[in-house]
RNA sequence: GGAGAGAUGGCUGAGUGGCCGAUAGCGCCGGCUUGCUAAGCCGGUGUACUCCUCACGGGGUACCGAGGGUUCGAAUCCCUCUCUCUCCGCCA
């Protein structure tokens, strides 16, 4: 969420920046509903004011007077609950579509409508070129007996998988090795909620606008599923007035992400690539409100990410996204791609975004500064690892004629000592 | 799932209808005293919105887990929900 200030201040600016994102906001209504608001609220603490001397005047009156006083008292009563009333109405729609207000993207987030048109700024490694021809996951995985999308299928639906042997334990090694790694860089490891409540999910800002992505339980619960620990861990803090001291915070968690997919039908439906339910490695940082500081960690999170990518071996390119593919909470993001043999493509593997106070003013996430001053904090995350991605790019790029796997040495020592699966 | 107790400021904890945005202690900040430290003394110390002011600062309103209700007036009474604790049951 923006500051009202900021966009009472800035409205041109807020526009232009839901016009680089191709999402539609109303600005001159929210200002015009502030306005109003703003007026209708003076007068209610004015009518309040009075009504609560008034009060104070029967308690300290003489008792033969108070019931005569309270009959008064009681007639103007209806007035105030008019307008309190009135004044709600507006409080509420303005809140509901403050909810709805893209954050503003930044200068160097490229003009673009979609995915196609997002910047490759980086590009690591060169694709491998095969003396054979190389099998899809999918092809290795029936070979090997690691993979088991039918019965995935029928106990869960389509895009769900059994991951089976050195292939499971692979998705082990893999995520351990990303905690690990993190956690030797500072970073305080987290296990985390994965069913939160639908507040979480506004906070974060996933809600409104998201929920069709999210699996939700019965009504007898109503919590949500998260699509990423960025969810739970960005919220830890929720309410909370941090001192300066402790910042930044530099968390990184493990956990499985559930996500619907909906409207994706017949979009990548052969393999692991786009499922339901995977395993992910995040990583979140929550600092002071320093532009200057968030470009820093967000520079530093995808570095993380590429050390991994780079200690496997995997080619990968880091792009700019541009404005009409970032969502609405971002002021920018960068993906990181990772060479996927059987997509003769870089696929995304990992999502690093900023996004200033747009999560913490939601989650009333802040911190006192050293002078006793109170801010909203920024938040910035990164993928770290993701299962199933991971896997696709390790197995098909390191495979082998015979359809064995070379094992890159970081992941040997979770692997048993074993440099092949 | 059953029975009971509770939720107050950074923390502990008082407050059962008006004198309560809230006693007190701790903590923290500033000052004084003091070889240093510690102790002591004095003062200050919530958040949000809004209005006035160039600013310093000041006014108003809201907030005592959340939402409703009763009342001229609610931290205090009533209802619903959430959470915490204790006991019992069940269980990974």
């Amino acid at each position: 969420m923006l500051d009202i200030k900021f966009i009472r201040a800035n409205p041109e600016v807020v526009k232009a920046g839901a016009r680089k994102k191709r999402i539609e906001c109303d600005v001159d209504r929210i200002l015009a509903l502030d306005k109003e608001w703003r007026e209708m609220s003076t007068d209610v603490d004015t009518l309040r004011a009075e009504q609560k001397n008034a009060s104070k005047l029967i308690g300290s009156a003489p008792p033969a007077d108070r019931p005569r006083l309270a009959e008064e008292q009681k007639k103007k009563k209806g007035l105030l609950a008019e307008r309190e009333q009135a004044l709600d109405l507006r409080a509420k729609e303005l809140h509901e579509l403050m909810l709805r207000v893209p954050n503003v993207p930044a200068e160097e987030v490229p003009e673009g409508k979609d995915d196609s048109e997002n910047v490759e700024i980086k590009k690591w490694g060169t694709p491998r070129t095969f003396d054979f021809e190389p099998r899809d996951h999918i092809a290795l995985g029936e070979m090997r007996d690691w993979i088991d999308v039918t019965r995935g299928a029928r106990i869960a639906g389509s895009r769900n998988y059994f991951l089976k042997g050195d292939l499971s334990l692979l998705e082990g090694a893999v995520m351990r090795y990303a905690l690990e790694r993190m956690v030797a860089k500072g970073f305080v490891p987290l296990s985390v909620p994965t069913l939160v409540r639908s507040e979480v999910m506004v906070g974060t800002g996933y809600f409104p606008g998201g929920e069709e992505q999210a699996y939700r339980t019965d009504s007898r619960d109503d919590l949500c599923l998260v699509g990423t620990a960025e969810v739970p861990v960005t919220a830890l803090h929720q309410d909370e007035i941090l001192a300066v001291a402790d910042l930044p915070k530099k968390y990184v968690a493990l956990s499985s992400c559930y996500r619907r997919e909906a409207g994706t039908y017949g979009k990548d439906t052969r393999g692991l690539y786009r499922v339901h339910q995977f395993q992910k490695v995040e990583q979140v940082i929550v600092d002071v409100a320093s532009i200057e500081r968030s470009i820093e960690h967000h520079r530093s999170i995808v570095a993380n990410a590429e050390e991994i990518l780079q200690a496997l071996e995997l080619p990968y390119r880091v792009v700019n996204v541009c404005g009409g593919d970032l969502g609405q909470p971002q002021i920018q993001k960068f993906d990181i791609e990772t060479w996927m043999p059987s997509r003769k493509n870089y696929g995304e593997t990992h999502s690093a975004s900023r996004f200033h106070e747009f999560q913490a003013r939601r989650l009333n996430l802040r911190y006192r500064d050293e002078q006793g001053t109170v801010h909203v904090c920024h938040t910035l995350n990164n993928t770290v690892a993701a299962s199933v991605r991971m896997l696709i790019a390790i197995i098909e790029n390191h495979q082998r004629q015979d359809g064995t796997v070379y094992l890159p040495a970081p992941l040997r020592p979770y692997m048993g000592g074993r440099d092949t699966i």
